[in-house]
DNA sequence: ACCAATAGATTTTTT
DNA sequence: ATCTATTGGT
């Protein structure tokens, strides 16, 4: 025990000794915060105060749970598999799995993806006429996913308007075919085990007596629903550590709800708020940076980083005149640094948005210097992946209308689209699956449909006492799947991922604890299940031992393939320079950092001045982003950027002067206050950024993109000028020559203007 | 059934 | 500029 608590801050200690009550961390970056989580784990098991299956540990990401898991094992010599630890949606999925009948749900019911879940939609809009310009697929996914992370059902949806009717009609017929089709998505995962949990007062008691202890990490992240189920588990009794840090809230978006810390509080009484603000990461000119730069933000709950470290390396600042020269720049800075010792993956090169990476991977190609992009498609998103995983789920459950879609003509065999549209129109005359309609098919689509429902079958048939990886090769096989690749000029990586998938499968069996000769198709007890679950409908059986007995393991590993859809990263080499977007990064640290593209309407981005909060939600953002840094951080910006197929001029980001002078060093000169600053008093508040500040205009000249144009008389594009009329403004365009001269000129307070230059009295300013 | 042309959209992302 | 999804032609 006590080396458990070695080498922990006061704070820290503080945190992982806390007593059985509820409680939250305020965890800044690089303050420990997993270490905090995990000790605490560690310290309630190793002292008696909880067993392993007492208590209950939530995360956003599987690579979150896995970390947690690793270090728990690390620390305490037990089981960390069989424990609570995962993701929202892992721990919602094992709750569903074990009690599928009091939650309405089939045995084998699959987990739809974001694609699917789209799919879904355009079928549905499809199948009843309704005009998908009028109704886009992802407005209708929005809706969905909103209505359901507020708890609503499509006939609680409150609709004001013909337009959001329509939407919760939508809504209805979705959630009727997802109920038929024995399909859930991602937000109903959690929807389900809350209305279950709150439905079902016996097996709610059992879970709140059993959770004495619930962390939550990231509490900052979490949406109004999983609160919610949060509050359902804990109950009045079980003590709920949330850890979280409101200043990298970044993910308001995507439904996110910051406010949760505060209700936290309120509603568990909490007592105790501790501040880890101890940094273990950074340099003392990068810390005091993000402070300051975070300081502007007004909603924060209040914390401020401090370090033992020196103040180490200025940050450096560089203004180029283009993206590709910025680009340029960065390839000089890396060789200086590798030059320095630091190793290419300690060196992250950040952007706010994914296209700004093309330019830059152009500079490093050239240079011949490696990297590793972040935030590609993953393995199971991979089409030939997404094919074979269809392929298994249809024999777990062949009413999933999605994965018959998406096979029942591939490879190819002879079903046109008249045929699928046969079917589609039986399916929903008779009101069941395409599976169960095909048998009401006639003539020529009718015995090819035939011969794919049979080939189901006999694969079904023929792979039932096949261990997992075997009946995924044999599954490979008999859909042709692998033929069909291997015939095709482009087809070789895919049939390479296709074999990798069999190895996925080997793994997951081993990872999960199943027997390696597991029949695949088979829960580990079957029999035992129906007489346990249909008991006299009073006793409860535990999560953990109903899925002991009924779990098959491809049950599991489609789970496994929807839930955990594997790793992010494009290419993999070891010794590479890492691009990400500025979210990718949050949660991981560099000794070198490249902060680029900080420019207005880039970063932060145009789109977040039209939201609420938004640019605050940007500068944590960028307090996320130079929080990576351990000892050195680079910033930069360029005069013009390629965006959208044009050349965009910006000015620089309004959160490089937000640093303190003390701690940046300019490697290129200031100019006067720069060019396009808008007056400070359009600066101040969120709401008064009109965008203006930033704008797109074509090239001059298209060859010469990267050079600011002049003209004979000195005008040039960036230049402020003064107008008697419409005040101060600056020149975004030139076009013509001589007498015929004009500047398209963005005025401050009255915008876009175009004026002859012969004809308007402008002054340079 | 397959390919080419065209239109439309490009902030951020995990599950 | 580049990617995707859909459409229309062969």
């Amino acid at each position: 025990m006590q080396n458990l608590l070695h080498n922990l801050n006061p704070e820290q200690h503080a945190a992982v000794t806390l007593p059985a009550e509820s409680a939250l961390i305020l965890a800044g970056a690089g303050s420990g915060k997993t270490r905090v989580l995990t000790t605490r784990i560690a310290w309630l098991i190793q002292t008696g105060q909880i067993s392993p299956s007492g208590l209950m540990a939530v995360t956003f990401t599987n690579k979150a749970a896995k970390e947690m898991q690793a270090r728990l094992s690390a620390m305490l010599p037990i089981n960390t598999r069989s424990m609570w630890i995962g993701t929202f949606h892992g721990l919602c999925n094992r709750l569903l799995r074990a009690h599928h009948k009091d939650a309405s749900l089939p045995q084998t019911f699959q987990i739809l993806d974001s694609q699917d879940q789209l799919s879904m939609v355009k079928r549905i809009l499809k199948a009843n006429q309704i005009d998908d310009d009028k109704y886009p697929p992802r407005t209708v996914v929005y809706f969905i996913n909103s209505a359901k992370e507020q708890g609503l059902r499509a006939a609680k949806v409150v609709t004001h308007d013909p337009i959001s009717r329509q939407l919760a009609e939508i809504y209805g017929i979705y959630e009727q075919q997802c109920q038929r089709d024995g399909v859930v998505d991602f937000a109903e995962l959690l929807l389900r085990t809350v209305e279950l949990l709150a439905s079902n007062q016996p097996l709610r008691e059992h879970y709140q007596a059993r959770f004495k202890h619930i962390l939550v990490d990231e509490f900052q992240d979490t949406n109004d629903l999983q609160y919610r189920w949060i509050k359902l588990m804990a109950g009045s009794k079980a003590a709920v550590l949330a850890v979280g840090d409101d200043d990298q809230s970044i993910y308001a978006f995507r439904g996110a709800n910051v406010g949760n810390m505060a209700s936290f509080e309120r509603e568990f009484q909490v007592q105790n708020r501790i501040k880890l603000e101890q940094n273990y990461r950074s340099h003392g000119h990068i810390l005091d940076s993000a402070n300051a730069l975070i300081s502007n933000n007004t909603e924060r709950l209040g914390k401020n980083l401090r370090t033992d470290a020196g103040l180490g390396e200025v940050i450096r600042i560089q203004e180029a005149s283009s993206d590709r020269e910025e680009a340029q720049w960065m390839v000089e800075q890396i060789k200086d640094l590798t030059r320095q010792g630091i190793s290419s993956d300690q060196i992250a090169l950040l952007y706010r948005s994914n296209a700004q990476s093309r330019v830059i991977e152009h500079a490093l190609f050239s240079a011949n210097l490696p990297y590793r992009v972040y935030g590609g498609l993953r393995f199971f998103e991979r089409a030939e992946i997404k094919h074979a995983i269809a392929y298994l789920q249809l024999m777990d459950n062949p009413h999933n209308d999605s994965a018959f879609l998406r096979v029942m003509n591939f490879p190819t065999r002879g079903i046109g689209a008249k045929g699928q549209e046969t079917l589609q129109d039986t399916a929903r005359q008779h009101g069941i699956s395409l599976y169960a309609a095909v048998p009401y098919l006639a003539g020529k689509a009718g015995s090819t449909l035939g011969a794919f429902v049979k080939l189901i079958e006999a694969a079904r048939f023929e792979t039932q006492m096949l261990p997992l990886p075997e009946l995924v090769q044999r599954v490979l096989e008999l859909s042709t799947l692998i033929t069909h690749y291997q015939s095709e000029k482009e087809g070789a990586d895919r049939v390479e991922n296709l074999e990798q998938l069999v190895s996925a499968a080997a793994l997951f069996i081993s990872e999960e604890g199943f027997a390696n000769d597991a029949p695949a198709l088979m829960g580990p007890a079957s029999t035992v299940q129906t007489a346990l679950v249909q008991g006299d409908g009073m006793e409860i059986m535990d999560a953990d031992a109903a899925l002991a007995t009924l779990m098959s393991p491809l049950s599991a590993f489609l789970s496994h393939a929807s839930l955990e859809a594997g790793d992010n990263q494009a290419q993999v080499g070891q010794d590479a320079l890492q691009l990400m977007t500025v979210h990718s990064a949050k949660g991981l640290e560099f000794d070198a950092v490249f902060i680029t593209g900080l420019e207005e309407g880039l970063f932060p981005h145009e789109n977040s001045a039209k939201e609420t909060n938004g640019i605050e939600e940007e500068r944590r953002l960028m307090y996320v982003a130079i929080t990576r840094a351990r000892q050195r951080l680079f910033l930069s910006f360029a005069q013009t950027r390629m965006l959208h197929g044009q050349i965009r001029y910006n000015t620089k980001s309004r959160f490089l002067n937000e640093l303190p002078d003390e701690n940046v060093k300019w490697l290129t000169p200031q100019i006067k206050q720069n060019w396009f600053a808008p007056p400070k008093s359009a600066w101040d508040s969120d709401t008064s950024y009109s965008g203006n500040s930033s704008f797109q205009a074509k090239p001059v000249n298209p060859s010469h993109h990267s050079i600011i144009p002049t003209n004979a008389d000195g005008w040039r594009i960036g230049l402020s000028v003064k107008h008697a009329k419409f005040g101060e403004g600056i020149i975004i365009k030139l076009e013509g020559s001589g007498t015929n001269c004009r500047a398209h000129i963005q005025f401050y307070k009255l915008g876009l203007k175009v004026l002859d230059l012969n004809i308007a009295k402008l002054e340079k300013v």
